[in-house]
DNA sequence: TGTACGATAACGACGCGTCAGAGTTC
DNA sequence: CGAACTCTGACGCGTCGTTATCGTAC
């Protein structure tokens, strides 16, 4: 006992959904909608998941859920990075040095793009998060001026 | 010149989809769904929204857009929390103070709950922000070396 | 009397959920 | 062999966008 072995490897549907906290068809339809190229199947037709097709389904998973994009808009954006693999796999290739440093610049601003959301979401939550702080203390206020006319205890209060 | 009169009053659909960054259609589909009350109409039917009207459509609009939930799981809350106006209108008519304090409690832990949500969200964000600024940096290093052997100026990095 | 705005109704698109019926894995 | 898993359609639903046609405001 004592090692941890890889326990993943290729996985199928069913535990590629699962770890994903996405369901089967949801990964499908990536698939049919472009977004996931098609992966590597077993001879009777069944998917294999590998673990850089996990990682752009989280990265999907992130734009959607966190940022709210688009799938049309994330596959747009993941085009856009995809130059950095192709970028790392032809390195060598330099078939033309100047265009793929425009390609780095376009990801590059589609990456700080993606920032941008993530900041103005998070100042709008931050707001938000006050607002709702301040109710409850007015639950809580509420609440504890009925106990106090009706002898029971309140709940303890919360940032 | 010189007064800054209310300008609001009473806001036709548009003016009102307007300032909620929202589509009339939308508009009328949360009315639809019962998310809003039917408001008040001019003789000849044209929809009037009142300021208190616009607020609970900016608060739509946040628990869907920031956080995600669903108009069902919305329609939820903001009944949830109906029972805080409900209370305000009727507080002198104490029909039944134990209810009303449940009713409290209920709409604590919707807040809580929305509390919880946000701060779940923002932990993500704020890891997926750095993942990002990580690359961004990347980019800028590969534009440097490349503006480097080519001559040319490089842009500036960002936190 | 326009013309700009609103009302309702209906169809369509996106992002899946959910079955059905058949094949595959172990 | 059976139980569990997967495959490909196909239809349905929630949440609007869009268009068309008609009525209202000023």
């Amino acid at each position: 006992m004592g090692e941890v072995p890889p326990p993943d490897r290729y996985l199928q549907i069913g535990e590629a959904a699962e770890r994903a906290q996405l369901t089967q068809r949801t990964l499908r339809y990536y698939e049919e909608k472009g977004l996931l190229k098609s992966p590597t199947r077993m001879d009777g037709g069944f998917r294999l998941y590998s673990a850089e097709d996990m990682e752009r389904v989280e990265r999907i998973r992130e734009l959607k859920d966190l940022l709210g994009f688009s799938l049309a808009e994330i596959k747009e954006m993941l085009e856009a990075e995809d130059v950095r693999l192709q970028i790392k796999a032809g390195w060598r290739t330099d078939a033309d040095a100047a265009e793929k440093a425009a390609q780095i610049r376009r990801a590059r601003e589609v990456t700080l793009h993606q920032m941008e959301m993530i900041d103005q979401k998070m100042e709008r939550m931050a707001a938000m998060r006050k607002v709702l702080a301040d109710r409850v203390k007015k639950h809580d206020e509420m609440l504890a001026r009925w106990a106090e006319a009706s002898g029971e205890p309140a709940p303890a209060a919360r940032s």
